[in-house]
DNA sequence: TTTTGAGTTGTTCGA
DNA sequence: GTCGAACAACTCAAA
């Protein structure tokens, strides 16, 4: 019997640009093709609910790609290098390609793996399949990691240089796998949430997968590419690429997003403008960026990038916190930025530092337990993108917004929901209000409340703190935690 | 080595 | 109503 090839899928659920598995067809050998769930992954945490969705569904997706040419992709629950041991050991594998990942005990684990199975005479091939550049290309002049994003972004350059992607394989051949510990089917991984089933939501928006990663990029650029640099501020209309989760689980390749931008602006398909392309291309240069920070700081979830932010007095209240995540704040932008999420699971980027910027800075609530909420409720919800951006709207985090920068919900409604239409499809409640009183109902007069059935404190809370006093306390903390260094 | 210029996304105040 | 300055220095990256 000829040897096999083990291929391991991760964060890399898509056949097409996948180089691990470029490498593994071309060994010509049998594969086993698996996707070991671990769901205590060391360092990094378990899934939160909405991804644990997202990826039951993408792993279906992936699964029926594979069986359309001819393969099996096998699935299995536990320690990764466990399951991995059994299947060296009932099988004769001579080897191993995955691709690769960025969180400090990830690579770790990869590492020891390498070491390991390579010790023992097997071929282990890792590869880059999910950024335009690996962390430690990126350098400054003099080889330090860089730390504020424009120059980062510059040192990367990529104008002429990103590879092609490459197409799917026609055809897999896998191995028979026999039966041990730990396999499972797709049902018995527990991703789907059952009492209550919250997920209708999030069905009724997504299409996880392979396909749907496509067909979301290819309506991006046909529907919301033209004007994205204005328009992407604009919650009210179409104009995000929503390929976020996508691109968290790897459906489609950054290679690809970047060429089909590209393509669309020189074939004057989409009438985008270079700005346009300029702005988007930057955009995904953050969830470079965020990974870059990943890998350089130990411990991007817990700890401030500025470790200055250490002794910060935040300040503990449940009651708060639980008006914020549930949306009932009595600041409507905010109400409906964290109901989006709620039912969507996702929410558009500029609401995201509304609401985080309100947590952290109205409410002076730990950045971490918003991002504690937020990787539970995000479809997109990333290691690198979701900590790196929290910290950003923070101010403890790289290249981050200035203390004093500080969002009044009003004004930030006024000027990018203009008609008020975002805040009235998720605070149904405020729906009969003008366009002049929805971001700001207490200001209404009597008549209009009125009217449109809405009881300040009954049918839609009050303020839970007020803007200005808010305001001078966020910066008196911040002022205090400067004269405390 | 020292210097220089720059740094995602804002708000408020007062002229 | 519009506009510029203040908010506060500090750190990074490169010349």
């Amino acid at each position: 019997m000829s040897d096999a090839a083990l291929l391991l899928f991760r964060d890399d659920l898509r056949l097409t640009d996948n180089p691990a598995l470029i490498a593994a067809v071309a060994s010509k050998k049998p594969l086993i093709i698996a996707y070991i769930h671990d769901e205590k992954p060391a360092g990094d945490r378990a899934l939160g609910g909405a991804s644990q969705w997202w990826l039951h569904h993408s792993l279906a997706s992936l699964a029926r790609d594979i069986e359309k040419r001819g393969g099996t992709l096998q699935l299995f629950k536990g320690t990764p290098s466990k399951i991995i041991d059994r299947l060296v050991a009932d099988h004769s594998i001579s080897a191993v390609f995955w691709n690769r990942r960025y969180h400090p005990s990830q690579v770790e684990a990869d590492k020891a793996l390498k070491a390991r199975y390579e010790t023992k005479g097997l071929t282990v091939k890792s590869f880059n399949g999910s950024l335009l550049r690996e962390p430690w290309e990126v350098k400054s002049k003099i080889g330090n990691p860089m730390k504020v994003f424009t120059p980062y972004w510059r040192a990367s350059r990529l104008d002429h240089d990103v590879a092609q992607a490459e197409p799917a394989p026609k055809k897999l051949t896998s191995l028979e796998v026999k039966k041990i510990n730990g396999a499972v089917s797709l049902k018995d991984l527990n991703l789907l949430p059952q009492k209550p089933d919250w997920s209708s939501g999030l069905q009724a928006e997504w299409t996880p997968g392979e396909a749907g990663a496509i067909k979301r990029l290819d309506d991006f650029l046909e529907n919301g590419f033209k004007g994205y640099a204005e328009d992407r501020n604009r919650p009210d209309r179409i104009s995000t690429s929503r390929l976020s989760p996508h691109l968290r689980f790897g459906e489609i390749s950054i290679k690809q997003v970047w060429h089909a931008a590209e393509l669309a602006i020189s074939s004057h398909k989409s009438r985008a403008s270079s700005e346009d392309l300029r702005v988007f291309q930057s955009e995904l240069g953050w969830r470079e960026f965020a990974h870059h920070l990943l890998f350089h700081e130990p411990d991007l979830t817990r700890t401030n990038v500025q470790r200055s932010f250490d002794g910060f007095p935040w300040r503990r209240d449940e009651k708060l916190f639980k008006s914020w995540s549930r949306g009932e704040t009595g600041y409507p932008i905010v109400d409906a930025g964290m109901r989006e999420l709620w039912q969507t699971g996702f929410m558009h980027n500029r609401v995201r530092m509304i609401t985080a910027s309100f947590l952290v800075k109205h409410l002076l609530i730990d950045w971490r337990r918003g991002e504690e909420w937020f990787w539970d409720t995000l479809v997109d919800a990333d290691i690198a993108n979701n900590p790196a951006s929290w910290q950003w709207v923070a101010g403890s985090g790289a290249d981050a917004a200035p203390y004093f920068r500080i969002f009044n919900p009003m004004l930030q409604g006024e000027k990018f929901d203009p008609d008020g239409n975002y805040v009235r499809k998720f605070v149904p409640e405020l729906k009969k209000l003008s366009a002049r009183a929805i971001h700001a109902p207490w200001t209404a007069k009597p008549l209009e409340l009125e009217s449109a059935g809405v009881i300040l404190g009954k049918t839609y809370p009050k303020p839970i703190v007020d803007h200005d006093a808010a305001r001078i306390r966020a910066l008196d903390a911040y002022k205090s935690l400067k004269e405390s260094a």
